[in-house]
DNA sequence: GCTTCTACTGTGACTTTGTCACACAGCAAC
DNA sequence: GTTGCTGTGTGACAAAGTCACAGTAGAAGC
């Protein structure tokens, strides 16, 4: 698979620019836990992701986290690039959350084609605005939602992600993704099993009644 | 002032860009209170603001809201034109904090400037890229920060933008602003009266220690 | 001036979520 | 078996949200 598969607007692309884009496209494959991008300074490039999966994070002071969202093959991280994106002042980080296959692509190269094709321009622009989205959504289920409703919905997510039932997580990771407390986690597992919607042993919880949680995550 | 003075990316722009921009735009004044915008459905276009003051917020299916960023003199309002922007899948609100004049430029024509010129696509993409930013300096607010900081740091700007120490707003457009309730907010301002910050009166709140305050907000 | 009405404010009781401190348990390495 | 580390469990307490009211300032009308 060349890169041209990885860009929708590849046919509106002119010769040179395909050109350009595929010359200078660097490979990469990093392991899972890899930290690939930690705040605004750092600008490695934009990240097509070819294999694996991604999340994007951030995190407080006193060092908790919430993903804001997640990127899988076919996705591009533009916030890696953020220093080319005029106006964007907060940090993300960006981690492999498995194994993952990349190209890079370097700034000045993709700053150049924003500048040169409104076409690659609106089309950053649409990248932009599905991670906003994204963003929104998460404001809405933080401000409104009870942590129950997003624990189930997590776990079903986490289960669609990976096509299991039993999920490899700690109560920990989960609260990292969630963006609460460890113990709260632990908690709320615990009232999920007592319930019978899942099963918990060390390291790993298995999701024993999906209706059950998904009717708890509406 | 004519609508170029609003377009920092004026000189950059094409004769008949600018011309079509021109003749094009709408002049719109609206009172107080007024509901510019309302979910994704609704597209009005991009509006301009020559003067008054802009909220965006979210709502919950109950009712409660939170103010995700404000708009000055100046500024641009992006999601009022949401349909053209593919990739943007919320709904926010845009209402007049204040009596307003605008300038409304039609969804189409805004299409048309944005698919044929880069520079517009580029000056989109970073206004879009700081109504991000906002929003996440929003999400590590609520995130992270104590809503008694919250609550000094919203009067202290409340204060900034008004220019004034005595503040003309109720305890429910305080809670509706930060995204919590009327009562918490009560409470809350009771405690920060007995520090000697705040005198409150039916409507009114005046900052009496801004050092206090500030030391509060952090 | 006096009443009436409404929007605003105050408060207690209770739930949910976050924090802190520490105990304990599973599992691998030695 | 002992040791050590990483997960898990739990109780007590604090912060914030919810619910159900009660009180009350100030404008509007008489």
């Amino acid at each position: 698979m060349g890169i041209s598969d990885y860009f929708p607007i590849w046919s509106k692309m002119s010769r040179s620019q395909r050109k350009l884009l595929e010359t200078s496209a660097l490979e990469r494959t990093v392991p899972k836990g890899t930290i690939l991008h930690s705040g605004s300074p750092d600008c490695v490039g934009l990240l097509v992701i070819r294999s694996g999966q991604i999340r994007a994070l951030i995190l407080s002071d006193e060092g908790k986290e919430i993903t804001i969202y997640r990127l899988f093959e076919r996705d591009i991280c533009l916030f890696s690039a953020s220093c080319i994106m005029s106006g964007i002042q907060f940090d993300v980080n960006i981690e492999a959350e498995k194994d993952s296959q990349l190209w890079v692509i370097p700034t000045d190269v993709y700053r150049y084609l924003i500048d040169t094709s409104a076409v690659v321009a609106n089309n950053t622009n649409k990248i932009m605005a599905s991670r906003f989205s994204e963003v929104m959504w998460l404001m809405e289920q933080v401000m409104w939602k009870r942590l129950d409703k997003r624990l189930a919905a997590f776990l079903l997510e986490e289960s669609r992600i990976e096509g299991a039932d039993d999920l490899k997580i700690t109560h920990e990771r989960i609260a990292n993704h969630l963006g609460t407390a460890r113990e709260v986690v632990t908690r709320m597992l615990k009232y999920l099993q007592s319930e019978g919607m899942v099963t918990l042993t060390r390291g790993r919880v298995d999701l024993t009644d999906r209706r059950k949680l998904e009717a708890l995550a509406e």
